[in-house]
Parts: C-alpha cells; structure tokens; sequence
DNA sequence: TAACATTTTTACCGGCTGGTCAAATATTCA
DNA sequence: TGAATATTTGACCAGCCGGTAAAAATGTTA
C-alpha cells in the first residue's frame, strides 16, 4: 500500500509518523533504519526542491542537475539519499496522491447535499491554493500518460469515484441535485479547481496581475459557488 | 491533414519574407522562395510528429532524435528543414494559437446569451476533441510558465478576454445571466472542456474506457451544458 | 543530357545527463 | 577518546542531446 519512499513525504507535509521502514539509502540492507536527523532534513530539503523542478519541466524534462543545485547540494550527495530520479519522483507523487485523495473521501452521504458538494469545491480550491506545485506535478503526470499512476487512478481513484458518483446518484434520484452524469460533474469540479493551479501563469496574464498575486482566488470561489450551487442543486425544477 | 499549422511556418525556411515573388536571383540578396513539393510534405511530417512528441513530454523532455524518429527520418535530414528545436515548437504553438482564439472570437454582443455561451463551450469542446494533442500542447507550455507565448496570453488574448468580458457583463448588468465575475466564467469554461483532452488518460482509467476510447465526450457535453447552462443563464433569480 | 538546385546521408562534436565509485570528511556513541 | 558509522566530495563514464559540415544522392530544368 504505501510505498517505502511515500515516508519521506510526511516530512515535507509535516505531519510526523513515527519513522519505520525505510531502505533507500546506502547500498545493501533490507534492514529497516532508523532515519538519522540529517537524513530527515536532506531528504525534505530534495523533495521540495525536486517538487519545484518536476512541476515546472516534466519528469524528462527536469534534471538532477538542476534539482541538486534548487536543493544547495551536490549530485552524488542527492544521489546517497535517493537511488534514482524516478524514486524523487515516485516520492513525490505517493505523497500527493494522499493529499488528492483527501477532500472527495469527505464527502457524506449523510449531509445536505449543497452542503457536501460546496464544501469539496472549497477544499478543492484551497488544494489549489496552498499546493499548486503538487497539482502542476499531477498534471505533468497526466499530459505525460499517467506512466507512474495509471494503475492508482484505475483502482484506488476509480474506486472512490465510483463511490461517490453512487452519493451524487442518490440526491439526482431525490430530486436534491439536478440530473446529470455524477462522474462528469466530479471532473468538472476537478477541472475548474485545478485550472487555478496549473494554469495559474494565463489567469495572471490575462488578469494583469503580478507573477506572485494570489488574489484571483477569492474570485474563483465566488464564481464555483455560483456556478455549481447557484442553480445546479435542487433549483434545476426552475426551467 | 490535421493541423492548420502550415501558416506558422513563414519564418521557418530561411527568411522568407511576404511570399508570392518569385525573384530573379540577384547577388547575395535573400530572395523569397517557392516551396517544393518535398519541402510542404516533410514539413507537414515533421510538424505532426513533433506534436505527438511535444505534446507529451513538454519542450524540454522532448527530443530531436525522437521526433526525427517519430517523423521516419533522419535527424540531420529534420534540421535542414527547422533549424533548430525551438523553431519546431514555435511554428506549433503559432499555428495553434489561431484554432485557439477562434471560439471566443465568435461570441457575440448582439446574440442571445443563452445561445452565444452555449455555443462556445459547444466549439471549445469540439476542438478539445478535434486537436487533443494541441490542447496538451499549450498545457504543457503553460506548466513551463508559458515561455514561449506570455507575450500573446497579455496582449492578444487578454484584450480579447476583456472585450468578450464586457459583452457577458452587459448581460448581466440586463439580467440575463447570473451576477459573476465574467473573465472567471471564462475560465470555468476553458478549464471544464480542455480537460476532456489535456486529462483524457485520468478520464478514460476513472470510467473504465479503452485506450482510445471518445465515447465520453456525448456525456461531458450534456454536462456542461447543465452545468453552465442549466442554470447560469436567466433562471439565477429563482433562489 | 548536362548543369544546377534540392534533399539526404554519413561522420562527427562538445556539452549535458543519469549515474558510479572510492576516497575524504563529519558525526555518533561506547 | 577512538572506532564505527553516516555523509559529502571529486573524478569519472558511457550514452544522449542539440547541432554542424560536407559529401553523396536525388530531383529539376534548360
């Protein structure tokens, strides 16, 4: 379930899991160590560099040149602590997909139906918001032909999706939530929210803001509020 | 023939300025001149397999040996006719950049609302499914940070955004359609039909669908077209 | 067909790329 | 302290990468 490498991304997220298994480094045993206080450091110092690289560039594109130099630290030294480039990339796409994950899981079949879905367009957006590099990452992945995830997005993804298409299905069958394709109102969800992240350089362009202005966000929430809540739950009955 | 492309490539061949003259040759003048049978068709090849290959792997992944490959010719044999990488990829993303601009360009101010937005997300979607590897294309230059065309995403495209902008807040301020930020519901539809093409390995794996499998575009349509029009439009005071 | 222009191929280059190795250095801990 | 261990470094490598030069092959046309 989680890979060896998915451990190190609690560093960088910080959230601490008590260190367990871990076998990246130093030549041969299976042996789990104990991860070492400059290990720990190195390790999170090359992710969030490496978060930054492959964002920008793309799996072939990025190299360890570069992600050595954005992390202040020699290439062989970053190579002591992962085996390879796929493994920081790997790294770096089993953390995310924890994150990914997280907001659809949270929606109840229990709750009110605008409540539930304006509540995942909220943490969606905020996703994007505090995580636009993991995102850019995810895209890359996507436009590269998913090489590393195709088999996460067909189970555990498909899964959850499946699942909770069921939810949405259940409010369209009460009337709660106008008919649509349950999967498909997900991906637009999906698509609007990440749209901030991945392509957050057009959206400044084109609103002349500055290289580091975030400020479009609040817009965008009021636009998917009205977009998605405005009519589309339980009003539908007004054409 | 696929791409609408060819139109880029004024720059390509030497420096041919305005075309048509066939000039006598005269001593060390740069003369326009009339493209070969060869040339128009291996250009053309080249083009198609760059994109492919672009498309896929950002600028930086991609290679010139692989284009040269995916084109069924040698790389020497590639740059006798791009001088280098980057014209490639320019010349794409030129001729790209018209298809891209069309849909919006059409809205118009004098049209009913419901049938002018409904329209464009019908033709945005279409070019989703019509030139998938060209909207991934622009993706991946976007990702990068839009190197290549900051300068048309502020200029051109910014000044067309804000005069449709305008046109949507007219109607808006007439009440026929919901109060919201205009350029942002631009985006939503931007975001929502691209990612039928830029996310089609996510979209394909998350319903089950084969390699190559397009059947999922009859339902994204009626989607958003619940999704936008559903309600957006006219009906935003029934709350 | 011969002269000319276009296209293709062969051979090559310097720098980058992912990665290895062993030696040197720093850290930990009995 | 000093031995054991963990970390860092520099020197290096084979293959890839973008790109060049020039000859060879092919096509065009008078």
């Amino acid at each position: 379930m989680r890979s060896t490498i998915h451990k190190a991304m609690s560093d960088i997220k910080k959230e601490s899991i008590p260190p367990a298994t871990q076998a990246v480094a130093s030549g041969g045993g299976m042996s789990p160590k104990q991860k070492t206080r400059i290990q720990i450091t190195n390790e999170a110092k090359i992710l969030e560099a490496a978060l930054g690289v492959f964002a920008q560039e793309g799996f072939r594109g990025a190299t360890l040149d570069r992600i050595a130099s954005a992390a202040d630290m020699s290439k062989p030294n970053l190579l002591y602590y992962f085996k390879n480039k796929e493994k920081i990339h790997i790294a770096l796409l089993t953390g995310l997909l924890d994150i990914w994950l997280a907001p659809l899981s949270e929606i109840s079949a229990t709750g009110d139906p605008m409540l539930e879905i304006g509540g995942y367009i909220k943490r969606k957006l905020e996703i994007s918001r505090e995580y636009p590099r993991e995102s850019r990452l995810f895209a890359n992945e996507i436009l590269a032909g998913a090489p590393h995830i195709s088999d996460f997005l067909q189970t555990k993804l498909k899964k959850l999706v499946d699942e909770k298409a069921a939810i949405l299905q259940r409010w369209i069958d009460n009337g709660q939530l106008a008919p649509c394709d349950p999967r498909h109102l997900l991906f637009a969800i999906w698509s609007t929210t990440q749209h901030y992240a991945d392509f957050s350089v057009q959206v400044r362009l084109v609103l002349g803001l500055e290289s580091e202005d975030n400020s479009y966000y609040g817009e965008a929430s009021q636009m998917l509020e009205t977009l998605f809540l405005g009519q589309l739950i339980r009003t539908y009955h007004c054409n």
